[in-house]
RNA sequence: GGCCCCAUCGUCUAUCGGUUAGGACACGAGCUUUUCAUGCUUGGUAGAGGAGUUCGACUCUCCUUGGGGCUGCCA
């Protein structure tokens, strides 16, 4: 056990994104790693831009990704009365004072300003940046209580920090220069600064940080896609950090012994799709057999199938064949209907290029008449059959047309395998429509 | 404009003065699979530019260039 305390502290005025959420991760990670504790507050000061919503979509995303906290969610709203009173007591103290400011949008009123030191340097240790230094007469008194007497950011950030006892803040680029202020606030309440770590931005395909306004990285929609939350986790954490060796795929268990907050990286990093698929695909892959399969279930049931449609054994045939292929569990849907319904649709693209080729209907025929002779219906014979029929010159003419006449789609799982699962009765109805139907 | 930060393959990164600059994703080729996919082998591509320091710089210093952040009665 440690005294060390950090916090996750969004402002619900939108979808929680990525770049977001990768704080939320570094903290529960260091929190975890020091054995220290992970708060959450929820910084909804801004009145106008907060919504229930957004703070409902914000656990959801947490939970999804098995960000637990240890003390009860803090509402900075809350303790605006503990904000007040640090702000009279810095009035007091003449670290602070009152001014009439016009601002943007052209209102006029009352404004309480922190008053900066105007001369000398501020300085911290950023545990990832390194030593910063700044000027304190670079940086403008700032506003921290509003003209209609709420406080703002700043003030209310600090005043939490300190009531909240925490240690250590890690926290988005962003917020880098807000840290001298910050600071000197600490400083001037004669409270112990804590310790600061900066993450670099993340930024999207065009090199452009992700913001609150950039939909496509809404950590919901990765749900949504049927990303898994330990593939985004694991991608998340790699994108600024890694365990000094070659490891990529890391579990939770070894994240949390190697995370260090020293060890991240201080640039900015560019989000890439392409990897996050092929993450989520390992992912995939490492699922309990038993937990795919009711995943497989699942989403046959969805289908129309139930539980019963096949024998154990047969589910496992079926899972054992899918789980490798399968690099999101929303693929499920296309890639089992085949199996469920009869009624699916065809791949366009497909029919066209192994369907509506001369020839190809005489093939067909000529398969369903082989096909009824066969007593055994397994894999293994099918496959003697066809290759029986191509005499060693490649399977492709029977196969493709089979495959796309029997799924719809030119790919999918071992071609004999599916038609073993089909059985023979459907088998045949297909390659006979197919043929009927489609095929020139 | 001012202040602050950053800079290795297309992308994420390793390297903490001496390496054929390594790995992963993506991409190309090949093998296996006479189908789909997996798997295996293999290839190419990188230290922004310029000065210094040093026997020796990707690594240290400075400048230039490029990128980013902040500069609100948002957070």
């Amino acid at each position: 056990m440690s005294d060390i305390r950090v916090r996750f502290a969004p402002s619900p005025t939108g979808k929680v994104h990525i770049g977001n959420i990768r704080a939320a991760i570094y903290n529960w990670l260091f929190a975890r790693h020091t054995g220290g504790k992970f708060l959450l507050r929820v910084e909804d000061t801004d009145l106008e831009r907060s919504t229930p919503e957004a703070i409902q979509v914000l656990f959801e995303c947490m939970e999804w990704l098995g960000l637990d906290y240890d003390e009860e969610v803090f509402y900075q709203t809350k303790n605006v009365k503990r904000h007040l009173e640090v702000v009279d007591q810095l009035l007091a103290s003449g670290h602070a004072y009152k001014v009439e400011k016009t601002s943007r949008d052209g209102k006029t009123g009352v404004v309480t300003m922190f008053k900066m030191p105007k001369e000398g340097t501020i300085e911290f240790d950023d545990i990832v940046k390194g030593h910063m230094a700044k000027k304190a007469e670079d940086i403008q008194d700032f506003a921290i209580v509003r003209s209609d007497g709420s406080p703002i950011f700043h003030i209310a950030n600090v005043v939490d920090d300190i009531d909240q006892k925490v240690t250590h803040i890690i926290r988005g680029d962003d917020h880098v220069e807000n840290t001298f202020k910050h600071i000197c606030i600490f400083k001037a309440l004669g409270a112990p600064v804590p310790q600061y770590g900066h993450l670099s931005m993340i930024v999207n395909q065009q090199g452009k940080p992700y913001s609150k306004r950039d939909g496509a990285a809404f950590v919901g929609e990765y749900r949504e896609q049927g990303y898994l939350p330990e593939a985004l986790f694991n991608y998340l954490l790699l994108l600024g950090w890694n365990p000094g060796d070659d490891r990529e795929v890391l579990t939770r268990e070894e994240m949390i012994k190697l995370f260090e907050l020293e060890k991240v990286h201080v640039t900015a990093a560019m989000f890439d799709p392409k990897k996050l698929a092929w993450m989520n695909g390992e992912y995939i892959k490492k699922i309990p057999a038993e937990a795919f399969k009711s995943k497989v279930k699942e989403a046959a049931a969805k289908l129309g199938a139930s539980a019963d449609f096949y024998d154990e054994a047969g589910w496992d045939y079926l899972c054992g064949q899918i789980q490798p292929r399968t690099k999101f569990l929303n693929d499920l849907d296309t890639s089992l209907v085949c199996f469920f319904k009869d009624d699916f649709e065809f791949d366009p693209k497909a029919v066209d290029k192994r369907l509506k080729k001369e020839g190809v209907k005489d093939i067909l025929v000529d398969l369903v008449a082989r096909f009824s002779a066969v007593s055994e219906w397994t894999a293994p014979t099918l496959e003697e059959l066809v290759k029986g029929l191509s005499q060693g010159n490649g399977m492709g003419p029977w196969v493709h047309p089979i495959r796309v006449a029997v799924s719809g789609r030119g790919e999918g799982i071992g071609l004999f395998e599916m038609l073993q699962l089909l059985g023979k009765e459907k088998t045949l109805a297909r390659l006979q429509k197919a043929a009927d139907t489609m095929a020139l």
